[in-house]
DNA sequence: ATATTATTGCAATATAGTTGCATTAAAAGA
DNA sequence: TCTTTTAATGCAACTATATTGCAATAATAT
């Protein structure tokens, strides 16, 4: 039932916190090559969200991405921000704006995610 | 060269139009079962959009969504509004609130998209 | 009416992610 | 330390959504 350490988990959750910017399972997967299996990637980071370690996002281009929680209450977790992702170097950042919209009479909100896309201070 | 008007294509727009909200794919097969066949759906859908008469717009869910163009000019889209899911009965709006983020310095804006999900003014 | 070629249907393929199942190995307890 | 329990893993198979190849069909121009 209790979740358990591994040296995979380990490895993952070293990615992630050394990472400056969100990361796919692809970009993962390409930095742990050979030391685990695809499949065991996909289940650790989906783990990690249901711990509420991560956030998923699905990026506007069908991807999820994946980052560390960081202003996120044990309770309630905000990842309603605005994200920005790299046409060039597909860098993924949250940034700081929150997500917030007027919506029309009658219309309930649960959640909201943004995208920005372009080229960042690297890339232009 | 030339596109071609054929009955596929007609029913297709039809519903576009008739419909008040954008349609998945599948939304469209379901209306359309059995007079054409799933890839000839994709292939209009994708047709259309090149000829600036639809949005492509990839939900929070990584379906895509199509809508007819509104308030489009011919030489400038815009499809950069927020989204509204309903999470009850799978409506998808256009919202009339722009998608606008200050972005961190240096950074350059190409694209923006933004999804809000919750209850519909039917559904709640 | 004929010729040209855009469009279609069907099967195969691509991509991203999930699931089943037998095996391995954390970690709790004796 | 050894044993037991079961979470985690690897591998293959599968799902969902969308695209591509190719031969057959049909919309348009002549
Ligand atoms: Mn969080
Ligand atoms: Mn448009
Ligand atoms: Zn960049
Ligand atoms: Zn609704």
């Amino acid at each position: 039932m209790k979740k358990r350490s591994t040296p995979a988990k380990k490895e993952v959750i070293k990615l992630l916190k050394s990472s400056e910017s969100a990361m796919s399972q692809e970009m993962i997967e390409e930095k742990v090559k050979g030391k685990m299996d695809r499949v065991t990637i996909y289940r650790i980071l989906n783990s990690f969200c249901e711990d509420g370690i991560i956030h998923r996002i699905l990026s506007d281009e069908g991807k999820y991405y994946f980052a560390l929680c960081m202003d996120c209450e044990p309770e309630e977790h905000t990842h309603d921000h605005f994200h920005f992702r790299c046409l060039t170097c597909q860098k993924v950042e949250c940034l700081p704006e929150q997500v917030n919209v007027e919506l029309p009479e009658g219309y309930k909100k649960k959640n909201a995610t943004g995208w920005i896309t372009g080229y960042c201070n690297n890339c232009n």
